[in-house]
Parts: C-alpha cells; structure tokens; sequence
DNA sequence: GTTTAATGGTTCACGATGTTTACTTTAATA
DNA sequence: TATTAAAGTAAACATCGTGAACCATTAAAC
C-alpha cells in the first residue's frame, strides 16, 4: 500500500471538504436566488421600484432621516439617495423639511400615506420570516439562528482575510 | 391573574418567534450583502462585470452552451445573454459557432482564455467556501449545510405559499 | 409540398440601479 | 474675514435587465 492510514484520512478529509463547499456554494447561491425572487416579487406587487422600498423599510423607529444618513444605510453613493427621494415624494410617500438648525440639512420623514406603506411591508417581511422559522420544529430554530449568526462572521473573517 | 397558565406560555412563545424572526432577517440581510460585497470585489479584481462573471462560470461540464441555456441558467431573458456575450466575445474570453444540425443555433464556447479566467474565478470560488468551513470545526460542518438546506427547502416552500 | 407554427437569436427602446465628478449653498474655523 | 468642510443636487456615464418587433431557420399540418 501506498498511503498510511493518515495519509488516507486526510485525503478523504480533503475529498470531504471539497464536497462540502461546493454544497455550500450551491446552498448559498440558491438562498440568494430565492431572495432576490422574493424582493422583485414585492416591488412588481407594491409597484415600486426595489431601492425605494429597501429606503422605506429604514424608517423603523426614527422619524426624520437625512440623505446622508440614508445613504449609509442604503451603502450608495449619496446622488444615488437624492433621486431615490424623487421618486418616493413624487408617489407622495415620503416628504421632506428644511433642518430649522442648520439649513444644508433636509429631513425627510414618512407621509401618512408613507407609515401605512411601510407598515404594511415590514408586516409581510416579519410574517414571511415567521413562517420560514415555523418549517423549522422549535428546537430547530435556536440552531438555524446561531449557524446563520457564525455563517455570517465567518463571511466577515474570510472577506477581511481576502483583502 | 387575568392570564392562565397556557396564556403566558403561548405569549412568550410568541414573543420569542417575534424576537427570531427579527433576528432571521437581519442575519439573511447581512448574509445577503456580503455576497454582494464579494461579488463586486470579484467584478472589480478581473475587471469584468458581474453579469459576465456569472457568465463564465457557468461553463462548468459542459463544452458548449446555447444563448437560451444561459438565458435559463442566469434567469435572464434572453436579449441580455445576447449582449453579455457581445462583452465576452470582444474580450476574447468566448467564441461562438454555428451549430451543423441546426442553423439557428449559435454554440458558445470559452477560449483558452476563457478557460484560464473560468478555472482561476472558480478556484478562488471553492477556497472561499473552503476557508468559510474551516472557520467550523469538522462536526459543525455537517450541521451547517444541512441547516441550509432546510432553510432553502423552507425558503421555497414559504415562497410558493406566498402566491 | 407548400403554407403555417414554433424556435433561436438579434436589435431597439425603455427603465432601474448605481458611481464619479463638478457645483451650489450653508456652516464652521483659522 | 477668508478658507475649508459638509449636505445636497445635477449631469454624464456604466451596468443590469425587460419586452416587443424582427429575421432566419426548422418543424408541423394541411
């Protein structure tokens, strides 16, 4: 025989792992499919485009945003969020008032017309996220969370690592 | 007490599905963008864009693919796969024949450049996942991919339910 | 066997997402 | 006060994508 027995396990370790990740490119590219269907499917049923409803969902708790601080959120460039804001005051969703403090600064807050949208959607994302977690049996879903929660620093760790 | 005992608990199950599926969301949401981010660092590193990208890699197995089984693969219509081969084929990275059978279909290929850029992108593509798993121990591995089929599983499930 | 689908691709016009650069206006600071 | 920094806007550009009209070619129906 050629190979030790070590040789042997590390081999079919590296088999192993090779297999393993391709699943998990697999797994991940069809999670991320899923989502994007998901996301066109609420903007073609809302009818708005995608980047307005992604920038109506950030006003969860605070009642006035800037363009700035939409912008950081949103991670576009903050010419990107201006004409977002056309469009969402052109449907009357959103409006915006001049800073009384410092007169560069606009506010831009939900129309009631805005709250009643916004509610509406973050309803449909809480929902559809309840739903998914109740596939799961509810000692499952502790489990889902937590290798989701390391996926997710690992993605960190391995993108810092990368650069 | 205004609430038996049964209330309280179903309450707090309540509460604590509320609480996950916050949690699911923002996990999902942060998964989501960085892929994203990696994606465009990729796009950016080959100079190429992403849709071309997704392009190259698809020639996996096969020698030769048609514009309409990119179309299917990438989801796109297929006006796009006519311009993103256009992009493809003036960086040299594919050709395109006619197929002898029928002469309607275009053969598309990659080039032996082609070929270099698609094995180089799909290297860096598994050792990613690769080092994504190594961030596991080898028991969790397992556990990981298996939790992401069920979400995937659930996801598509929930996603039907939805229409 | 000619007329009639259907199929595979291309082109064009359009809209959405996004960046970069340059430019205003206003605020802070040296 | 003169300069610099910050917030927002506007214009030019690139990418991604769809839908409809169109051309060839092949397959089906009569």
């Amino acid at each position: 025989m050629l190979h030790t027995m070590n040789d042997q396990g590390r081999e079919s370790a590296d088999v192993l792992l090779g297999y393993q990740s391709q699943k998990l490119q697999d797994l991940i590219e069809e999670i991320l499919h899923c989502c994007k269907e998901r996301t066109s499917h609420l903007s073609k049923k809302f009818d708005i485009p995608e980047a307005e409803l992604r920038c109506l969902m950030l006003f969860g708790e605070e009642r006035y945003l800037t363009a700035k601080g939409i912008a950081q959120k949103l991670d576009v460039a903050k010419s990107r969020v201006t004409k977002i804001m056309n469009g969402l005051i052109r449907k009357k969703l959103v409006e915006s008032i001049d800073d009384p403090k410092d007169a560069r600064i606009k506010l831009i807050g939900l129309t009631s017309q805005g709250q009643r949208r916004s509610k509406e959607l973050s309803a449909i994302m809480t929902d559809l996220h309840q739903k998914l977690l109740l596939e799961f049996e509810p000692e499952q879903r502790k489990m889902v969370i937590s290798c989701l929660e390391v996926l997710r620093s690992s993605m960190e760790a391995v993108k810092n690592q990368m650069l």
